[in-house]
DNA sequence: TCATGAAGTGTCATATAATGTAAAAAAGTG
DNA sequence: CACTTTTTTACATTATATGACACTTCATGA
């Protein structure tokens, strides 16, 4: 279970630091894949085996399926953190997520995933997620 | 499994380098073929002998199983990855998969195949890939 | 048969990118 | 406040991609 919120910047190597909370459960390696939203997620090797397993085993005489296994697989890449605790984001993953080079970076725990944003679009998802989650105890209340 | 993008282009001779992250995985032989959506698949043997024989056993009374089995085996080539960790792409599947000399080329992982496109072509299904994918996460969620 | 040219293959040098290492700076902890 | 851990920065090392070029093979026609 990953909780949290952490700031860092994107190296001018394109590499990210994974706080050290978050470590041990990736040590062992780990995927990263496209986000919704346009943050990325770090999985989990068993997290991701699960999603990739469902993706395998759809009939590539599917169109859909065809294209949902290559949005999948292409926008992933399967990392290992090095011994200063960093990953290298690869440029189509860079550019998906809009962190440049040297760029503040957000890097969250979701739960069962870790979450890395642009701290940009970071504080434009978390107003709209505040917002919402004033609203929804407005009505409860 | 195959992940991830990337940007090679071919050279002047015909031939397109492997991303490195793929070569151990193929190097002991592999096989390209025509993929759907006109893009080229490489195949590991073992899988391309999966394949093969699924493919040989449709029942060659039906015109579009005839058809698929005539685009597949007529269309494949077995390649090996030369010391610069490339291979050359014969010119039928140049000419199928639309790349030109000198054109750029998206080499993508999509699990238990690679994919070879011209970048040109890929763009546009990656936006209906993507597209597709955002769809089902929202189902989900 | 030989010369020619086209296409494919192999090798190398260079530039660039990825990866690794170490020390300085910052932050967290008792 | 002293100590430990973590993060940042800078730099060194290694790996990879690319382009140039030479060589091989094969087909063609003089």
């Amino acid at each position: 279970m990953f909780l949290g919120e952490f700031q860092h910047t994107m190296d001018s190597k394109g590499r990210v630091v994974i706080p050290s909370k978050f470590r041990e459960e990736l040590q062992q390696g780990c995927v990263i894949t496209k986000g919704q939203d346009n943050c990325l997620q770090i999985l989990t090797k068993n997290n991701w085996e699960n999603e990739a397993s469902r993706m395998a085993s759809l009939p590539s005489t599917d169109r859909t399926s065809r294209q949902l296994r290559r949005a999948l697989f292409s926008g992933a890449i399967d990392v290992k953190i090095d011994s200063a605790g960093r990953v290298q984001i690869p440029e189509n993953l860079r550019i998906y997520s809009g962190i440049d080079i040297n760029e503040d970076v957000t890097v969250t725990g979701s739960g069962p995933v870790v979450e890395v944003w642009s701290t940009r679009n970071w504080k434009k998802i978390q107003n709209e997620a505040d917002q919402a989650f004033a609203n929804i105890n407005e009505v409860k209340g």
